[in-house]
DNA sequence: CCTGCCGGGTT
DNA sequence: AACCCGGCAGG
């Protein structure tokens, strides 16, 4: 209760305002622009209109009304129904696009910059935040807006597989997160700039668990439109979105949190995170997941494939009343220790019991959960 | 105490 | 198979 704040919005004091304002504003830029449009054509500084990060929603729903064929959807409920000839767009996710593929965006990239370039009065956004997802493989900062996109994207570009005719999804390790940015924070941080194009990589996204709301957020709701540069060709690509974390929110999960290599913890303070020493994070292999509770900046979680559980509040009272002190049991069937180490040598990782608590117990590995061995976590 | 998780039961 | 949990080892 006290931490599973979602979306805390206002983030007041997630960063302190150093003298990094810069290298902040810097990433929001590449983040809108990308966002806005990936044609250098409409500077994105044309007028963000800014609403309050509070009650946007009303407000938004008021007047966000028609205008546009208001294709956010974001929730395809308060959608004002705006007389859409086509469907909304719900496709998305499922069908599999990639935006970056040389072809493909073109599609999608039309109609975001449609209804970008067609919109009469600045509307007003009707949610602030948008998903996306992010290749997490070594030098790939590749971001799409579908998990569908991304996840093609590792298959072909990282696994070296023909996304064509074979998809096996079930085993696959897709390593991405999907980030959630809040597009307000960006906008004000760079109305001030010009959408110049990124030429410094900045650390590369860090996500650390961390708690958030309890939203399950289904893959096929991320809004789609925006993306980002070409194929992956270039190995190092301009970083469009590595630092994400404007001072409000960056929501980021990864997806097949599982199995993931050794726990890696970034070191990672607000302020380090923007220090100069762009790429020093010590970003080795695609999925990497923090041990520690990061601190106040929290607004990451991780997230397992098979996790999407109800991530609801679930209050559990499991206070179990571990009164049942019997261990002093006289074992029938005794010794006979399997040659040596009995029982696992009890890695010292934390386990998700230990690092989400027990208040945040649906944010935990199925296994923690049932008391297995923890995967997330291993050691 | 607490945490991790085995072993085994239940759905 | 997914889920749950008693109970124990280790700290």
């Amino acid at each position: 209760m006290s931490q599973a704040n979602p979306i805390n919005h206002s983030s007041a004091s997630l960063r302190n305002p150093s003298g990094h304002a810069d290298k902040e504003v810097m990433a929001a830029t590449v983040l809108t622009s990308l966002s806005t449009s990936p044609l250098v054509l409409n500077p994105p500084s044309a007028a963000v209109p800014e609403l309050p990060s509070r009650g946007w929603k009303e407000s938004l729903s008021a007047s966000y009304s028609s205008s546009t064929s208001g294709n956010w959807s974001w929730d395809a409920s308060d959608q004002s129904v705006p007389s859409t000839p086509s469907p909304p767009l719900s496709n998305d996710a499922n069908k599999g696009f990639l935006l970056s593929a040389p072809g493909d965006d073109a599609s999608e990239e039309h109609e975001s910059a449609h209804f970008l370039f067609e919109d009469p009065i600045p509307r007003k956004r009707k949610n602030s935040m948008k998903v996306m997802f992010k290749c997490l493989w070594k030098n790939c900062e590749k971001v799409l807006s579908t998990s569908s996109g991304i996840q093609r994207h590792i298959r072909t570009v990282h696994l070296g597989r023909n996304s064509d005719s074979d998809y096996s999804d079930g085993e696959e390790d897709f390593y991405y997160t999907e980030i959630e940015v809040n597009m307000d924070t960006l906008s004000e941080g760079l109305s001030s700039l010009t959408p110049t194009s990124p030429t410094t990589a900045g650390p590369p996204p860090l996500f650390p668990q961390l708690s958030s709301e309890p939203h399950p957020l289904p893959r096929d709701s991320a809004p789609h439109h925006h993306q980002q540069q070409q194929h992956a060709a270039p190995a190092f690509p301009t970083t469009p979105l590595s630092q994400s974390a404007p001072s409000a929110l960056c929501h980021i999960r990864t997806d097949h949190a599982y199995q993931a290599t050794a726990p890696v913890n970034i070191p990672m303070s607000s302020e380090k995170l923007e220090s100069e020493n762009g790429i020093s994070v010590s970003w080795q292999s695609p999925p990497v997941i923090f041990k520690g509770l990061p601190g106040p900046m929290s607004h990451i979680r991780t997230v397992n494939i098979g996790e999407k559980r109800q991530l609801a509040a679930h209050t559990h009272t499991h206070t179990h009343t571990h009164s049942t002190l019997g261990r002093a049991h006289v074992s029938p069937a005794p010794p006979l220790k399997p040659a040596s180490g009995s029982r696992k040598p009890r890695g010292e990782a934390k386990k998700c019991r230990k690092v989400y608590g027990m208040e945040k117990r649906d944010m935990w590995c199925t296994a923690c959960r049932w008391k297995k061995a923890c995967q997330r976590f291993v050691d």
